[in-house]
DNA sequence: TTTTTATTGTGATAAATGTTACTGAAATTT
DNA sequence: AAATTTCAGTAACATTTATCACAATAAAAA
């Protein structure tokens, strides 16, 4: 557990004592669904390794991409829910193989009081995600298919900090909820004006 | 400031006690802005009286209603704001005449750890708004504008507490962010369905 | 009452997005 | 290498939403 020093340095001495002590480190594979819509939280994750993909579900099984969790991050949904745990309103499924420490949600609770750097750390994660779920709004409130998917192309190359991107064109249509089609069209445009460069499988920002 | 007992029963005496020690009581006329997209925050606020609107601003002027503040609630987004006195990402407009208690955000931080049931409140609103901005994007993401529209008057009646709607199509249209006509339409075409009846700025829900 | 203003209704048209259908190319499996 | 599967390109068309133009009507003001 001697990592959780370097990915949260934020964390008081006490507190690593406290999740060394009490919480568990859970290992998962990728397309592994750690939390689904409707489904009661038992705990808050802490991410320390790998890729996790929140998204949101319609009725209808459309998906709809909303952020990634990434090393050094936790989930304020599971935060935010842990009081009263309540049911997940979101699906975070595992897109690179994880490794996450789970803190019980009695205990999140209990530190918030004793641990001022926890009780500092959750609120920022809230706030994060919340100013992250409101430019989520801003994008498909205000903006048209070709600017979502611009931004969208953003995200990702900021995600895994590189240019290339490993998306096919039916991924990216699903995470915004819009057709394979749709894409493709936007794609090719964004190809013409020399934003990007295409290729099977994968895309190349330029 | 006796009113604080029955609209906040979940507040600890010890807590009502230093909220009438250090808070103040401030009145907004309708149409006053509270809080505007970019402003720094300073005061967390609770409603005792009144209507605000929470709405998010588009950089081209539009408009895009997410919630309201009505009594016995407070601002998420002061709250998650507070800890870094960051920067408001939304805009709070009163819309029915208020009278809203203004917390500094020190003592915001401060009563976290020397109430439970301050903190347990604060964990409560964000959770709660975390999860109306969750739906709104659910309703943007895979709705089409009929059954948006259908949602927003229903929200409407939740919140006003009436089946009689003072609204024009217009002002629905901004909260939606779409042209009056379109509303008009998808309106005509409800009221064809039996659900409302039309009359000149208001509304009558069946 | 007359005039003015705000609100609503509606047709015509444009633009964006969604759907269907099919083709070909690249990668993978056999 | 041949067959199969996955991915991408694209045309044609449907639908939804946006925009423009203007008429009709109710409410408010003069």
């Amino acid at each position: 557990m001697k990592n959780i020093l370097s990915l949260f340095p934020m964390f008081n001495p006490l507190l690593i004592k406290d999740i060394e002590e009490n919480a568990t480190i859970q290992n998962f594979k990728e397309g592994d669904i750690l939390m689904r819509t409707g489904q009661y939280i038992k705990n808050t994750a802490l991410v320390i390794k790998g890729k996790i993909k929140i998204y949101r579900e319609g009725e209808d099984g459309g998906e709809f991409f909303m952020y990634y969790l990434q090393p050094g991050q936790a989930c304020a949904i599971s935060m935010i829910c842990a009081t009263k745990s309540e049911q997940s309103k979101i699906t975070a499924k595992v897109v690179e193989d994880a490794e996450i420490i789970m803190v019980p949600l009695t205990l999140m609770d209990k530190w918030m009081m004793e641990h001022k750097s926890w009780y500092e750390f959750v609120l920022d994660t809230y706030r994060n995600r919340f100013e992250e779920v409101l430019e989520v709004v801003d994008n498909i409130a205000f903006r048209a298919m070709d600017e979502r998917l611009q931004f969208y192309l953003k995200k990702q190359q900021q995600s895994c900090n590189c240019s290339d991107l490993k998306l096919s064109h039916q991924e990216i249509a699903n995470d915004l909820n819009t057709s394979r089609e749709v894409i493709s069209r936007l794609l090719k445009k964004m190809e013409q004006r020399g934003l990007i460069k295409l290729h099977r499988s994968h895309i190349a920002v330029l």
